[in-house]
DNA sequence: CGGGACGCCTGTGAGC
DNA sequence: TGCTCACAGGCGTCCC
């Protein structure tokens, strides 16, 4: 489910509602994607600091509990893998089958839903600290870095042989673009999502670069795509999946030239373009 | 090292 | 109705 609009969102609804509050219990439902790392009850008398997002995962710092002198400060990693999504409860309900995270404190508690769980919730004593720093070395820049040049853009792409649209899902180049919107930015920057990346020119890796700018931060503005049932913190759908090009129209209309949008596969994943508006 | 396939899980919708 | 199959927003690991 979450690319990098959909975990923005998701950060900054949960932001506010749990930031400053203090950890009174944990619990853990079936198991996700890694294990915590951590006893649950070393995450009580905690309190939560400011929420930070590196690529899809979000860094939730944890001071050191005010009770126990040798626990050191930390912090939990989270991510929603698939179909992971957080909600955050006053009073909490009781747990359904695909509840696997609860996270209560003072002022209310968090849950992680993921039906699918391919998510993950880790204990690190720091970003600097095993697992987190190793998750997110292999992270490429984020989309906003203002010292992602188009020109380091450019050269990065050349260094890959790859087919573009691949090497965007992987993260590489540049983190965030998920299916949806790696199939959106390369039909916005007409792009035929086949040609090898050593094979763009700098003036179309820089319409690309632009437009996975643009289309990230449309779909952060609508408050993501809810294709089935990615919601806020608090409930609330994402409006971008109304808005997608090519994203999930196979045999429609291309908005653009009219011909029908087509459907392929990419390393094992769909991928949706117009033959027509996007060249090699 | 780069590139590609696999597997982790569960649910849903289409086709028979 | 009930079965089987394809497919689904991600990503670490393994093999060549």
């Amino acid at each position: 489910m979450p690319e990098l609009p959909e975990v923005e969102v998701t950060r900054r609804s949960v932001a506010a509602a749990v930031e400053g509050a203090c950890i009174t219990a944990a619990a853990l439902g079936k198991p996700l994607r890694w294990p915590l790392g951590c006893d649950p009850d070393e995450l009580m008398g905690r309190t939560i600091g400011a929420l930070v997002r590196r690529g899809k995962y979000i860094w939730m710092p944890l001071s050191a509990p005010a009770d126990r002198a040798p626990a050191g400060p930390g912090g939990l990693l989270w991510h929603l893998g698939m179909s992971g999504s957080l909600g955050w409860h006053a009073r909490l309900p009781e747990a359904g089958p695909h509840d696997h995270f609860d996270l209560h404190t003072t002022r209310g508690a968090l849950r992680l839903h993921d039906p699918r769980r391919f998510g993950a919730v880790v204990w690190a004593a720091g970003l600097d600290h095993e697992p987190a720093a190793t998750l997110l070395s292999r992270l490429g820049p984020e989309p906003f870095d203002a010292t992602l040049t188009p020109e380091r853009f450019w050269q990065s792409l050349r260094r890959r042989r790859v087919a573009i649209k691949p090497l965007l899902l992987s993260g590489d180049i540049v983190v965030g673009a998920g299916n949806i919107y790696a199939c959106e930015a390369l039909f916005h920057a007409g792009i035929d999502p086949r040609l090898r990346a050593d094979r763009i020119s700098r003036a179309r890796a820089e319409r690309l670069l632009a437009e996975v700018r643009a289309t990230l931060a449309r779909a952060l503005a609508l408050g993501g795509s809810t294709l089935r049932d990615f919601k806020d913190a608090h409930g609330m759908d994402g409006a971008y999946q109304g808005q997608a090009a090519v994203y999930g129209r196979e045999g429609q209309e291309c908005l653009r030239c009219a011909r029908p949008v087509r459907r392929m596969v990419q390393g094992q994943r769909s991928t949706f373009y117009c033959a027509a508006c996007q060249r090699r």
